[in-house]
DNA sequence: CCTTGACCTGGAGCACGCTCCAGATACGAG
DNA sequence: CTCGTATCTGGAGCGTGCTCCAGGTCAAGG
């Protein structure tokens, strides 16, 4: 059974020392073996673990709820029904965040291109609107970001 | 031409009032009108410019970043370039971090999946799969959020 | 006038998520 | 055994982005 040192840990899930003392304090991991001398021992389960630790949080899960769902984690496969109903939440909330900011990215690209039109001299290098975005969007609709000369400083231009 | 009390370019702009006044303290809010008596008074062009505030700060721009764009704005026409440059670098951010976000949230999908699967007795309620979603991603990878039941737990079950 | 609610300022405080520190201990190479 | 690096603990500190507060001022209706 392949062990991880604290290091190596950190160095494999990204997350640095401090990060997993931290997370083993308030309860993001638990169970994490011990040497006899009291140094940290880290399994395969663990690195998984702390994989599904990253994905929660990268996608902007606050602390309070991985918290929440390592407590039913820890407890068994009777709380998968709760699990389930924590990440469909979750899900929810990932949606509605990824397409406002893609709405917004929208707008950031109206802008640039506004700014792009009123300077033709410069080289349009960077950010070329790559037809296969990562990232589609009806343009229907401009509501923030609109493209205008950011207005203020000249008020009665 | 129209102008709006501080309350009003709060509620239009959907920034409490005291972060109206601290976009103003640290620069990002600039030549705001004021009564005789000294309260502020916002023009239509202010909440403009707040929407390019909402929409640099939403799409995640730090503060740093959204004083230095206030500053060339403040500073006319001469700046454009450099503010296409700041805008475009920004979008790059943007694009990045949605992509990131996307990948994950194809994670997080293959996992609920996973628990769907377990507990075939649950209502597939919310988050249906809708085919026609707003953010698409080519299934061809798996890396953290792995479909795998919380491994902690139950190491040696 | 007078009241009352909106607004002012400067500065302290807070929530979040780590990050750093001091002082002590553990472990592996030589 | 010794040395040097890795880790340990508890607790303080920090960076970001607001948010709240006290004590005072402004402005519009009655």
């Amino acid at each position: 059974m392949t062990t991880y040192t604290p290091a190596a840990a950190s160095a494999r899930s990204g997350f640095s020392l401090d990060t997993l003392r931290y997370y083993e304090r308030i309860g993001l991991l638990f169970d994490i073996g011990r040497t006899a001398g009291g140094q940290r021992v880290f399994t395969e389960d663990d690195l998984d673990w702390m994989g599904v630790l990253r994905c929660l949080r990268d996608t902007g899960m606050p602390i309070a709820d991985m918290r929440r769902y390592a407590e039913l984690a820890r407890h068994g496969e009777t709380t998968h029904a709760e699990r389930l109903r924590v990440l469909r939440e979750h899900a929810v909330q990932l949606r509605e965040h990824i397409a406002e900011l893609v709405d917004q990215q929208q707008h950031l690209h109206d802008k640039i291109r506004w700014y792009e039109s009123q300077t033709p001299e410069l080289p349009a290098d960077a950010t070329p609107a790559d037809p296969a975005d990562a990232t589609p969007s009806d343009p229907a609709d401009a509501t923030p970001c609109d493209p205008t000369p950011d207005l203020p400083a000249g008020s009665a231009t």
